[in-house]
DNA sequence: CATAAAAGAGTGACCTCTCTTTTTAGGTGC
DNA sequence: GCACCTAAAAAGAGAGGTCACTCTTTTATG
């Protein structure tokens, strides 16, 4: 094939992330060969190396897909909604396994702590915009405890499975009351 | 060597998961191979395979002693100081990280999980008994958010390198009053 | 038909674990 | 109290297998 249009190319590129993504929530980077990646991608060994030039580039740019969602609000109807979802989407896919594989990784590796600690901000400004006028003072306090509460709730579900979100959307609360 | 003392052998066994331990938590257990385990302990290949049959088993002792501490009360001090302990340990052998490596690895194990299980269980049950009598009936609660929240500044540790423990102190005792 | 994407067998390095050999602590007989 | 012997511990070379990656060939698009 030649000449592809860039769309094409694209959905390729994807493709193979989103073949690796779900091995590696599964199984873990380290367990996951390129093999494995191959096989679940339903392209072949030759395919993958001309999107991608080694199988840690695919890992960083599973990361950067890797992105949390956010709740819309900090009341305790949206920080439960949210909670549901981060929930939800640990049983759907095991996001919560793939995340705990990024921290893990972003431990050892600058380039991927780079791109975690870049995503953190993002989300801590993110959360600091919407507390209430009342604790602005706060706000960068409170957005650094929110979040982090947030992330260990889906490090709670990597390894028992599932939790009750009660107890955090509670603790989240609090964290925002003060 | 012949028929050595038992004190001698657990030493020998120490020895190996110490290695284990500081090499693991500075480069993760993927990027650690048994020749830098052997490397690291002083001892020789085969002397390892005495002790443990598999890399794998290596990695469940150095897990089973990898307990995190708590405070001894909730209060401001007691809290402080504890989050001061956790981000002096990260500092001087890299704790957070092995821990990262720990819940990354208990998180495509269950034979892993079922160790960190344990030991979170163990950890909620030493805080919810902390919990003063006026929010008794809440102490389960508080204490699921509480140890998260915890485990959260030990992962923001390992990724961010160093993090200010304000902002968790102040969390932790809002998450206890409620 | 020209060109580039996809295929997939092959390659070399590395890694875990085994097996044989060497060393040594401690018991034994004199 | 000394030499010796036994048995277990430590050493270390290497076997076997797996993995990431490459290179040539095939296929298909524009």
């Amino acid at each position: 094939m030649p000449r592809v249009s860039q769309a094409h190319l694209d959905a390729r590129r994807q493709q193979i992330v989103d073949a690796a993504r779900s091995r590696f929530a599964s199984h873990g980077f380290a367990h996951t060969s390129m093999t494995d990646i191959i096989a679940e991608s339903g392209l072949s060994n030759g395919a993958i190396y001309r999107y991608f030039t080694s199988k840690d580039e695919i890992v960083v740019a599973v990361c950067e897909q890797g992105t949390d969602a956010l709740p819309r609000a900090l009341t305790a109807e949206a920080v439960s909604g949210f909670l549901e979802h981060v929930r939800a989407r640990a049983r759907d896919s095991h996001h919560a396994r793939l995340v705990a594989q990024i921290y893990a990784e972003a431990a050892v590796s600058p380039q991927l702590a780079a791109v975690v600690q870049r995503q953190l901000a993002a989300m801590r400004a993110a959360i600091a915009e919407l507390v209430p006028d009342a604790r602005r003072a706060q706000a960068g306090q409170i957005a650094e405890a929110f979040v982090a509460l947030c992330a260990a709730y889906s490090q709670q579900l990597a390894i028992r499975g599932d939790v009750d979100p009660a107890p955090f959307a509670a603790g989240l609360m609090a964290i925002i009351r003060g």
